[in-house]
Formats: C-alpha cells, structure tokens, sequence
RNA sequence: GCCCAGGUGGUGGAACUGGUAGACACAAGGGACUUAAAAUCCCUUGCACCCUGUGUGCGUGCGGGUUCAAGUCCCGCCCUGGGCACCA
C-alpha cells in the first residue's frame, strides 16, 4: 500500500460504520465463558439534556471503552451497554414554555447524544440501548414500585417536606444542598404535601453496614456513611411534674444525666401544646408561629443564636430527682430521635449556649475541661454522678444504660440521620404510581397485567403549584374503577422522581426486551453484579443510595442474586479549564485575554495583569469545550488519547488545547510509523527490549486503570520506532495491538494495512517475555553520605560484594573517602551504594 | 466545627513494597529543512552559584523526627478542593 496522510476523518467514519453494520460489539449470554471470564463494566447513563454531550462525559466513556477492549482482547465476555436517563424536568420545563410534547424532545435529545456518543467509536452493544421514559422500561419501573408498595415500604403521608418554588414540586432530603434546591438553587420551603414515601431508614443498617464490603473511594463511603449517620444512645423517660406523663428523649451521652439540668422540646413536639402552662401560652404560641415560618436555611445556617421559650413545664430527672424545666427551642429537630432532648450544658456545646443565654444552671459532672468557658466533651472523670463517680467515659456509658434498663427508665437506642425518602413528583414527565384510591377500599395497586399505566396526553404541563401535579387535571384519565372492588375510584396522580428509573436501569441491560419479566434470572445472575461502575462523584449519595436500597429490597423478595448492585466504583474527576482572575479575584472570559508574553495575562479591556487558575468550564468565562469541534479538527482518536492522558482518571483536570496537539502529534507519528516499508526482517534488539517493556506497562497500566503512563509508555516506543527507516512487522503488529484499545479506529485501520482482513476487537492481547523487559546493563549510582556522587553502568546481574569493590575503587570516589573513615557501606543489588564516611 | 481527598519545575503530570526526584507531554529557547512561512525533524530546559565539570549548594506546602537513605514512614501545623453541618 502507498503511503497516504493520516485522514482520520476518513478512518474514523470508515471504522464506526463497520463496527456498526458487522455488529461488532453484541454481547450473548455465552455459557462457555466461565463466571470469572465474564465482566459488566457499566457508565452511568446520561441525562439527555439539550446541550448535547460535554467533554466530561467522554472522560468516563473513553475508560470504560478503552477497558473493555482490553478485557474482550484478554478472553473475557463483557457486558457495556450505553442508555439515557429521561425523564426529568428541563423536557418538562421546556415543554410548558413551547407546548412541545417532552416526548418528542426526549427523542430528538437522544438522536444528538446518540450520534455524538457513536463518534467516539465506543464499543457499546447497541442492541441493547434503553431509555427511561418509554412505557416498555417504565412499565417495570412500576412494577418494582407495587413490589416495595406491598412489602410494606412505601406509604402516603402528609408531612412537611421540602418544597422547591421555582420547580414546583416536593424534594428528597437528598435533593437539598445547603437549604436549596440541588437543581436550581432556590432556597426550598417547607409545606406540607400529601406524599409518597419510601422506607429507606428500614435498610439504614444493611446501607450502612454493606459499604464495607465494596470497592469503592474512601471519599464516596465516608460521604453515605455520613449521610446515613448512625449513633447510638439511650432513650430516656422523663416524667413530668405535674404527673400528666412523661418525656421521651434520646441522647448519645446518658452518663451526663446527672447533669441533665433543664429538657428541650422542638417546637412542633406534640407534647407542647399539652404541658404548656396557661402564662406561657402566648408566649410558647408565638415562638412555634415564628419557627414554621422559618426556612431551614434561616432555622440551620442563619441563626446559629439560640433562641427558646420557656414552657412554664417541669420534669423530674429520673436519676435524682430534680425538679427540671422544659423549654422549646427550633435547635431541636422534631424529626430526630424523638424530637426531645435532656440538656447537659456542662458537657453539650448548644446546650451549653443556651444555658448561658437564658441563665439555666450549668453542672459538671465529668472532670477534665474547664466549663466556665466551653462544654467540655471529652472523656475523663465522673463526678456529682452518684454510682457513675470515678468512672470514664465509655464504662459510665454501659452503666447508665444497665440501670435505666433494669429501673424501666430508659433503653439502648440506635438513630439514624437518614430519613425516609420523599418519592413523589407533583410534575408531569415522570412514571405514573400505579395506584388508585378507593372510597372503599382504600389505596388499591393497578393491577400489573395492566402495566404499564401510561403517561395521558395533557393540554397544559403547567404545574398547578398547589401539590397537585398536572395529571390531576384530566378528569378521563383520574377516574377509573377500582381494581378491587369495581366502583368508581381515583388515580394516585403524582409521579416518581427522576431517580427511580435509574434505580434498576443496570438490571434491565442484561435482559432489556423482556416482556414478561423486569428480567430473567438467569441472564440476570449471568451478568451481575456490576463489575466496574464509572461516573461522576455528584451521585455519591443520591442515585447511589437510592439504587442500593432497591437492590437490597429486590435481592431480598429473591429478585436478584447479589446484595450490592456495584462492586467496584470509580469517579472520574471533572475536567476543569483555565481561567484567567483580576487581583479581586473576579474571573476574566478568556476572550478577553491577551497573552503578552509567555505565562503573562492581561485583560484586553483594561490591560490589569490577570492570574491564570483553574476553574469549572462555564458559559460566561468562554471556555467551554464542545466535542464536537475537537473530534472534527482532530479526530476521535485524538480526542480519546488526550483525556486519558491528561492524568489519572479520578482526579479533575484543566483542559488544554495545546495538550491535546501533542497527543495528536503522537498519533500522526504512529502513522507515519505504520506508513513505513513494512519488512519481515528481524528487529533490532533494543527495540524488541522496548516492545515488552512497554507490553508490560501498557498491560498492566490498562488493568489498573491507569492510562496515562500507558499512553507514555506508547509514547515512548513510538520515539524509538521512528528512528527506524523501516516498520518491522514483528514488533508493529504487537504494538497496533496495544493501542488499539486507546485509539480504536486508527488501530483497525493499521491493523488492515498490515494485511489482516478482520477486526482486531477480539484478536488476542499480546503477552510480554520477562526476560526481554529487562536491561543486561543498569545504571548504579554511588552515593556519599546519601548525596549521589557518581554513576556508572554495570552488568545488571552484578553482585553486592563486585558492586561495593567497583565503587570503593572508582577515582571519583576516593576524592572522597581520602582521609576520612568509611562507616558503613549499604550495596542494593541494582539501585545503588551508599558510603558513609567521617 | 467534623469527615474525605490533595499540595512535586513556567504548565499537565511521572516516581514499584523508603533507594538516581522531575518519565511522558505542553510551553519556551536554539538549530536543520524552506525564497519565506506553516508543518516536520534535532538539541537545550528544576533553581542558584562558580574555579564550566564524572562541579558545588538548594529543592516535592511549612516545622520537627525515624533511617545509611524520606516526595514516600511518624508527630505537629498551614493551605486548596469536595462533602456534611444545631442530628442531641
């Protein structure tokens, strides 16, 4: 073949084309793999949202992609579905501003991402493509949602919730960052909806406990451990003075309850109204007014000042007697333990404030902190503590709860800072709840041969803003006949968040036509669990939490075969770009940059010398980078290459332009390589020697993920093979090989022109020779005193006793050690020698 | 405040279980080719100093420590990013 330019334009479309009408890459529950050749490597689907694909997304793709090649090229059989998540607001959003149907631009949004994702010449099964929001995918969706609905885990409750005002529908704890909403933020409100609730607290110590077992960050298990929040305590009983019962309260500090010298109820305790005595009414009124009025952002961050009312209330402390009163404070959350706490002020930090701001008494009854000036939480010594004197903290602890257990006062307690999950939507684009409500009978179940219960067409996808969500407005698709008794009935007209469908999507891809089940077993057991997860750290405890919970719901009602969906978890770390910062540190678009001299900026406007830093890709800085343009002036190839080399997949980093120039200079020297006389003719031995040590490396550096320095390991080789007038065919098949899972279509292209008439997607991977990774001559150096003086090449087989004569002897080292003593000589067998002299 | 990452040249980043810090790339400078430019190829490039050489000193956020030897281990700080935040 003639030598010809790298037109990777051409190859590229060439190779996709192929891939795709060949089928390359279908995926068949093939039962000669045994279950350790089999891998699932999964990306987290996107959100087809109509700004297309950014140039974070491949980052995780290209991983993904560049793995599995490899692992199909080592013999493995592997699952790599793609699909869109799609049901979510900006369809519905911008289908109340134009009428458009959300469907249709769901369609026309996952066209685009379809064909950008298609052009980076990944190796998905297409044939296994799923998208959330059609009635084939839903139709389970609803189905796993009747399963929880009768095993008891979801209920309709009319709680305060938090209410997002711009989107107009009710949020997940989970959804709110900072008292906003984690979509928009605008700071959520509480109100009080009729919802449907998930009981997710009911798996807080199975969520908890399996986070061990998994493969995953540090940071991303610190973060839903957190969130989960477990601590344990006591619960215990206060009776109130006035002998008309008593309070209930949780603490983690039970030893301090001889110090317990008032109690705090939230202002929404139902107790309250009850204990309240006559002169404190208005008072107490007046504060639980001002407290619902307050958002959590002005309950929480706002006003860390303690506020309160006295009740007018006294209880007895069980321990001794004293007589305690009871207040009302918004630091109590009423949806925390039981809503009530004993202040201990001596050793409680907001118990402490408080005391000082109302004058309640502060007594200390562990010794070791000085609580004149702060609360003294550490461990130390009882005191004023009857039977806890001279105990620490842990036994006081033990012994507390032995003695309110056998008095009847109290109980070890266990909490949870997760709350159960807010699973309704008051918005149009979302599955249906297959319920109906019955004058009769209740909340009835559609029945599931009648799934899926399809979204109506509606006039207006306004939200009504009242709680109500737009379907509540066609009376024709409302009122049906209850699937129980037959007479008239209602339909549940709220829909599920967006979370849901994402819950299960990793199990549909492994059966996704099915139409009798969610998925057949054994397909389903052939496949999971998820070997490899890739995708963005934002989901650390929304989606991944969620999903776990139906995974551990669906494994116990013996729908799935493993208790964890995802074994092994990677996060990619986003790809920032440059900025440019004035000395306010107001950011600059880069537009509006010159570049004066090297690494010098100024603003063009103003001529202010601008710092260069790192900062998220936005619209208004002007440095956003689309796909799209980089796979049209560079090519796919070069586009995958770059991301992978930028640096270790987990950690963000800057886009360059510049970076990827080089990577594409990189590959444009593989071809002129590849364009070189091929010849049978043995290869010199260096570069055999480079062959297999960059076998090694890039073999080793792909399986753990670590695909930059197998990107310089490539560049490496390649700076050698071009010193070479020829193209040895013995080494280059093995190097196409290698590449070819990182640059796919340039790779297929070599490959041919090596002669080869099939796809090298399942060729074997090459196998490197260990004795050819190594050099027959190393370099040593000799150190004085730790400080390398001299180096000098040596037989890589020398031993310690010839390398320490050889530098004992060598000039350069005698300069040295004239005159002095030597100590100590430390020979390491193919590293080094250290003399120490005096 | 608490939890989790992380601080290495002008820049992105390498460095296996403690053993030559700065691989690979970008940027920069110099050279070759060219009428010229682009492209390409080659060379130099951590900082400082001098007696310019197998030269000396300094150098992985800061201060200590362990060790023949520390980017790597230990103790105490500082800073940046992310998460949580009155959770009793």
């Amino acid at each position: 073949m003639a030598a010809r330019d790298y037109n990777f334009a051409e190859i590229e479309k060439k190779w996709q084309e192929f891939w795709e009408a060949n089928r390359t890459f279908r995926v068949e529950e093939d039962s000669s793999f045994p279950k350790e050749k089999r891998r699932y490597v999964l990306d987290m689907f996107p959100y087809p949202s109509g700004a297309g694909l950014h140039v974070g997304h491949p980052e995780g793709y290209t991983a993904t992609d560049v793995y599995c090649r490899y692992l199909r090229m080592n013999g493995y059989n592997v699952l790599h579905p793609m699909g869109f998540d799609s049901f979510g607001l900006p369809a519905e959003n911008y289908a109340i501003k134009t009428g458009t149907h959300p469907e249709i631009t769901t369609k026309e949004n996952i066209s685009r991402f379809t064909e950008q994702i298609k052009s980076l010449g990944f190796s998905y099964d297409w044939d296994r493509e799923i998208s959330t929001h059609t009635p084939q995918y839903y139709r389970w969706t609803q189905w796993i949602f009747l399963q929880l609905f009768k095993k008891g885990l979801a209920y309709e409750a009319n709680t305060p919730i938090n209410w997002c005002p711009d989107c107009l529908t009710g949020l997940a704890n989970e959804e709110v960052k900072d008292g906003a909403c984690e979509r928009c933020g605008t700071p959520v409100e509480r109100r009080n909806i009729r919802q449907w609730i998930l009981k997710i607290t009911e798996y807080a110590e199975e969520l908890l406990n399996d986070i061990e077992s998994l493969d995953w960050s540090d940071a991303i298990k610190a973060m839903q451990r957190n969130w989960i929040g477990r601590s344990e305590g006591a619960n215990v009983k206060f009776a109130l003075e006035s002998g008309q019962g008593e309070i209930e309260v949780y603490t983690t500090r039970p030893d301090t309850l001889f110090g317990a010298t008032y109690m705090v109820l939230a202002p929404e305790h139902e107790l309250v109204e009850k204990i309240t005595a006559p002169e404190q009414k208005d008072a107490v009124e007046g504060y639980i007014r001002a407290a619902s009025l307050k958002s959590d952002l002005e309950r929480t961050e706002l006003s860390k000042d303690k506020t309160g009312v006295f009740t007018g209330a006294y209880a007895v402390n069980p321990v001794n007697g004293e007589k305690i009163p009871v207040w009302i404070s918004d630091y109590i959350l009423v949806s925390y333990g039981t809503g009530a706490i004993m202040a201990v002020p001596a050793h409680d930090q907001r118990d402490w404030e408080f005391a000082k701001k109302f004058g309640l008494s502060i007594i200390e009854v562990l010794q070791g902190g000085n609580i004149e000036e702060e609360a003294f939480t550490g461990d130390g010594t009882h005191v004023n503590s009857g039977f806890l004197d001279g105990m620490n903290k842990p036994d006081a602890i033990s012994a507390m709860i032995k003695w309110l257990e056998e008095k009847n006062l109290g109980r070890k307690s266990i909490n949870y800072k997760l709350r159960d999950w807010v699973f309704s939507r008051q918005r149009y684009w979302g599955e249906p709840i297959p319920l109906v409500h019955c004058e009769k009978c209740g909340i009835v179940p559609v029945p599931e041969s009648e799934l899926p219960l399809t979204l109506p067409e509606v006039q207006s996808y306004e939200p009504s803003g009242t709680g109500e969500s737009p379907l509540a407005n066609i009376d024709s698709w409302v009122n049906t006949t209850c699937p129980s008794c037959g007479g008239p009935g209602k339909r549940e007209t709220n829909t599920m968040p967006q979370w849901a469908g994402s819950c299960w999507y990793y199990l549909r891809y492994t059966d996704p036509l099915n139409e009798n089940e969610f998925v057949s077993k054994e397909k389903m057991e052939y496949w999971m669990p998820v070997d490899l997860y890739v995708g963005g750290a934002e989901h650390a405890v929304l989606h991944l939490l969620y999903a776990r919970f139906w995974h551990k719901v669906l494994f116990d009602l013996g729908l799935v075969n493993t208790v964890e969906p995802f074994q092994r978890l990677v996060n990619q770390g986003m790809i920032t770009s440059f900025a440019y910062q004035r000395r306010n540190k107001s950011l600059v678009a880069v537009d509006a940059v010159d570049e004066v001299e090297p690494d010098v900026f100024v603003e063009k406007a103003t001529g202010e010398k601008l710092e260069r830093v790192i900062a998220k890709m936005s619209k208004s800085l002007k440095n956003v980078i689309n796909p799209d343009d980089i796979i049209r002036d560079y090519g796919a190839d070069s586009m995958r290459m770059y991301e992978m080399f930028m640096g270790p997949l987990q950690v963000s980093k800057p886009w360059s332009t510049s970076g990827l120039a080089g990577v594409s200079r990189f590959l444009n020297r593989v071809w002129t390589v590849a364009m070189k006389e091929i010849t049978d003719e043995e290869p010199d031995e260096n570069l055999v020697k480079l062959l297999h040590k960059t076998i090694k490396k890039v073999s080793n550096d792909t399986r753990g993920l670590e695909f930059n320095t197998a990107i310089s390991q490539m560049m490496i080789f390649i700076n050698e093979a071009m010193k070479h007038e020829k193209c040895y065919r013995k080494v280059w098949e093995i190097f196409v090989l290698l590449i070819a899972p990182y640059a796919p279509h340039i790779g297929e292209e070599m490959w041919q022109v090596l002669g080869k008439t099939e796809t090298l997607a399942y060729e074997k991977w090459p196998e490197w020779i260990e004795e050819l990774t190594k050099d027959d001559e190393i370099e040593i150096v000799a150190q004085i005193n730790g400080k390398v003086r001299a180096k000098e090449m040596v037989p890589a087989d020398i031993s310690r006793e010839e390398m320490e004569k050889l530098f004992l002897e060598l000039p350069r080292i005698k300069e040295f050690t004239e005159g002095k003593t030597i100590v100590k000589v430390i020979a390491v067998p193919g590293k080094l020698v250290n003399i120490v002299v005096k």
